[in-house]
RNA sequence: GCUCGAUUGGUGUAGUCCGGCCCAUCAUCUCGCCCUUUCGAGGCGAGGACCCGGGUUCGAAUCCCGGAUCGAGCACCA
């Protein structure tokens, strides 16, 4: 009798790994622009188990549709720098599918020549018909020696696109029609849609599809775990068609479902792109985007990602989630370092004045409310008489409170007209805390966030006591974090 | 239409393989209260779920049958 323990499993599921080998994963983005955030769920699921098996994982490039969803060139290098910010590493290995089209013609051919591919002449919209009706393409029966002078022809440029394709053979018959003969290689007019990368450019015009390129891949890297969308379980069938061909093994395959954020639209990268290059966007990074160049600017930590991916797990299930959980994952992981400031937005100028008590000569309060060791921020203040700023909304806060209001970490005041003096240093009523500046401990400061989806450039004043090192996420207290992008200048993150 | 796949509180997730330890976990969320000179953080408490219908069984979230709903694929996209 064996006592069976239950644990709550917490974080990744387990795999089903050999022993005697490590592991490799693997990524495979369209470089077709740089990540968005739902590829982040691809880099953290797999780079996570790599570490956690001791394996290794590789960043592939699917860059094979040079028409429909072109490669956009600066993406190679703006994808491996967000899997290393992502990740804190590079990847274990990078590959370039359109470096490697000579070795997917040379499966092309073996699988030709061993009978288990047919170049197809019929076109897309007449080969449907053979498909729905489970019957043979006239050119299914051709010899090997027949389709290899044919395949010849497609790589001398015999044939335009949507001429000629190559097929693998499968079974006309199979239930799923998915399945039924599926393509392998197409043509494309690489003259009129060149590939974006200057070295492979026009060079080739037979180009592998998705689920011939990624198999062969897959087991000339020695891929032991595919861990991809649930939409592309029937190319793990099709792949596994391929894979009996040549007699391999189809490496251990895990799915995930969509997944839907509440705060962002539908976005596709294509999509983004475009409006990107119509000025509806500023660019890639812009606020308004669901991407990583975007969320990376504005402060969040990678750290933050991982958790919220690795929380939400493997399932199959399409998903439903809040940008809310991912900013709770976020403060979490900031709050502890992000430094207090005051930023008064739409500032209203009031003259503080000695009517009532005097003007101390310091103001200081903590860096930190709870971490003490982080110091504390301090304001010198001239004799007599000074200048602050309020925001306008707390002005209106401060009429409905008979003229009173808090200053944080300071001093109730009583306002008229313009014109504010202390009246007690301790809290005396309860009234509204609200944040301040002082004109010599102030600096006038840009934040730029996000109303109604328009991106808006708020003026006001930022306290200026302590140096915060330009690319750090603050607190500016009672709105939310931000990142000092440049002098004088915030991005919102979120509250 | 055909072929896959999924279905646990508002949102995610654990448990489902091997039925009892599940009047169902954890997180987020919402609402109270406490603390705090932030609408932040923290503490305490509360709220809220096994898609439906049958069956098997002493016992079902878990097994079986049927249905519903949602999603994906059926592209010379990835």
């Amino acid at each position: 009798m064996e006592k069976k323990i239950k644990e709550k499993r917490k974080g990744l599921p387990e795999l089903k790994v050999n022993p005697e080998k490590n592991p490799i994963f693997r990524f495979a983005p369209n470089p077709n622009g740089p990540l968005s955030f739902g590829h982040s769920r691809g880099i953290v699921i797999n780079s996570e188990y790599a570490k956690k098996y001791n394996g290794k994982w590789i960043l592939r490039f699917d860059d094979t549709d040079t028409v429909r969803k072109p490669p956009l060139k600066e993406a190679y290098d703006l994808i491996q720098q967000e899997v290393e910010w992502l990740t804190g590493k590079k990847a274990d290995k990078v590959v370039i599918a359109s470096d490697r089209i000579e070795t997917y013609y040379r499966y092309a051919e073996e699988l030709i020549s061993q009978g288990g591919a047919y170049v197809c002449t019929l076109s897309a919209e007449e080969f449907r018909v053979f498909r729905k009706e489970k019957t043979n393409s006239p050119d299914r029966n051709r010899t090997p020696e027949d389709n290899l002078k044919l395949w010849k022809k497609m790589l001398n440029g015999e044939f335009s696109p949507g001429e000629a394709v190559l097929r693998v053979k499968t079974d006309m018959k199979l239930p799923n029609p998915a399945l039924r003969d599926w393509p392998a290689l197409r043509i494309q007019d690489t003259q009129k849609n060149p590939h974006p990368r200057e070295e492979i450019n026009s060079k080739y015009q037979v180009w592998p599809l998705l689920d011939f390129q990624s198999g062969i891949e897959d087991h000339l890297q020695g891929v032991t775990h595919i861990i991809r969308g649930k939409d592309l379980m029937d190319s793990t069938r099709k792949q596994t068609l391929l894979y009996e061909h040549f007699g391999w093994e189809y490496p251990e395959t895990l799915y995930w479902g969509r997944v839907k954020i509440h705060e962002f639209g539908g976005f596709s990268t294509s999509g983004m792109r475009k409006s990107i290059d119509e000025g509806v966007f500023s660019g890639w990074d812009d606020s308004r985007l669901p991407t990583l160049a975007s969320m990376r600017r504005r402060g969040f930590s990678p750290k933050a990602l991982q958790n919220f991916w690795i929380e939400l797990a493997l399932t199959q299930k399409d998903i439903s989630a809040s940008m809310e959980t991912i900013h709770a994952h976020n403060v979490k992981i900031i709050d502890n370092t992000s430094k207090r400031l005051f930023f008064v937005k739409n500032p209203i100028k009031l003259t503080l004045t000695e009517k009532i008590l005097n003007i101390p000569q310091e103001f200081k309060t903590r860096i930190h409310p709870e971490n003490d060791s982080m110091g504390s921020r301090k304001w010198d203040f001239k004799k007599g008489e000074i200048t602050i700023y309020i925001e306008k909304e707390d002005l209106e806060l401060a009429y409905i409170n008979s003229n009173k209001i808090r200053l944080k970490d300071f001093a109730d005041i009583e306002i008229d007209n313009c014109q504010a003096s202390i009246i007690s240093f301790n809290p005396s009523e309860k009234l509204p805390i609200i944040h301040w500046v002082e004109r010599e401990n102030s600096a006038e400061a840009l934040l730029e966030t996000v109303i109604n989806n328009n991106l808006k450039l708020i003026h006001g004043r930022l306290e200026s006591s302590i140096k915060i090192e330009i690319g750090s996420v603050v607190q500016l207290e009672r709105i939310g974090y931000a990142k000092l992008e440049d002098k004088n200048k915030l991005i919102f993150l979120h509250d």
